[in-house]
DNA sequence: ACTAATTCCTATTAATTCTATAGAAATTAT
DNA sequence: ATAATTTCTATAGAATTAATAGGAATTAGT
């Protein structure tokens, strides 16, 4: 499952996308438009832009913005900084394999087999939609299909 | 992310699958072979007999055995049983769907159809992978490429 | 009938993670 | 200066997950 820090953090990028022609936007309009508790969305926003997805700027008149075009972020990648890997198991992710305790053989374990499948399915999905893809509903309802 | 109660259940599975001759397996015999906590290991079987997974001989001698033939059990009606729904977020479920509060059309968010997206692939692998491919490493290598 | 081995049941504790808030420092436009 | 804002770090509160406890019920063998 998702948490909610991490569907908070789809509702506002999906905002700031679609309010990309503003060179910034502030934490309180988006927290009020898409009902996210004001002091959790702070620390949301600060964290997507420690990690290089959005920009800031302080003081007055500040905001956050995306660092680059609506195409350019995939929600894979979000949910990777958010919610961290997107595998079922420690095991079957591909950008950060850890081993079980004890599994003498990752190489092949039949579960594990299974679970990188899962994966590579997931990630071949959430990496190749991107914010455009959210926000443009109707060339996402046709890449949907 | 999988929690350990259904890894557990999956491991604990596998190991009936491996030893479906025997008419039953005790739960320290599968405790100690698989190294998982005993009293938890306890939960995790009745909670997967009571689901119609597993059935069960009581007293001495007693123990668990698969109710079905191994093909007969997916990976997906295991990690549901234990887990809950596959889809990463309850709007994408099929198989217990609820909306997001505050969701207006649930039909035409393009978050939720990329999860129903999402869901479907997983679902797809892991409906059609049954504990059969698991303990058959053979054909489960062959089944995933 | 007795004993030992086992599942069954329910409650509870312990540990971890998730969600949310607090409060003050730093920054910036006006 | 002032007001509005992001930044930072800590922490509280809530929920979930993981594990354990202890005894009741059942069964095979003697």
């Amino acid at each position: 499952m998702l948490s909610k820090k991490a569907k908070y953090a789809l509702q506002a990028l999906t905002f700031l996308a679609q309010h990309a022609d503003q060179d910034s936007t502030g934490i309180a309009e988006i927290a009020e438009q898409e009902k996210i508790p004001r002091k959790f969305l702070e620390t949301i926003l600060l964290e997507l832009k420690n990690q290089g997805i959005l920009i800031s700027k302080r003081g007055k008149g500040g905001g956050y913005a995306l660092r680059q075009d609506a195409e350019a972020i995939s929600i894979g990648q979000v949910i990777r900084v958010i919610d961290g890997p997107l595998a079922l198991t420690p095991c079957a992710s591909r950008t950060a394999f850890k081993p079980c305790q004890e599994c003498k053989k990752p190489d092949s374990c039949s579960i594990r087999l299974l679970m990188v499948k899962v994966r590579d399915a997931t990630a071949e999905i959430l990496d190749h939609t991107t914010l455009r893809h959210i926000i443009d509903s109707q060339s996402a309802l046709l890449y949907m299909i």
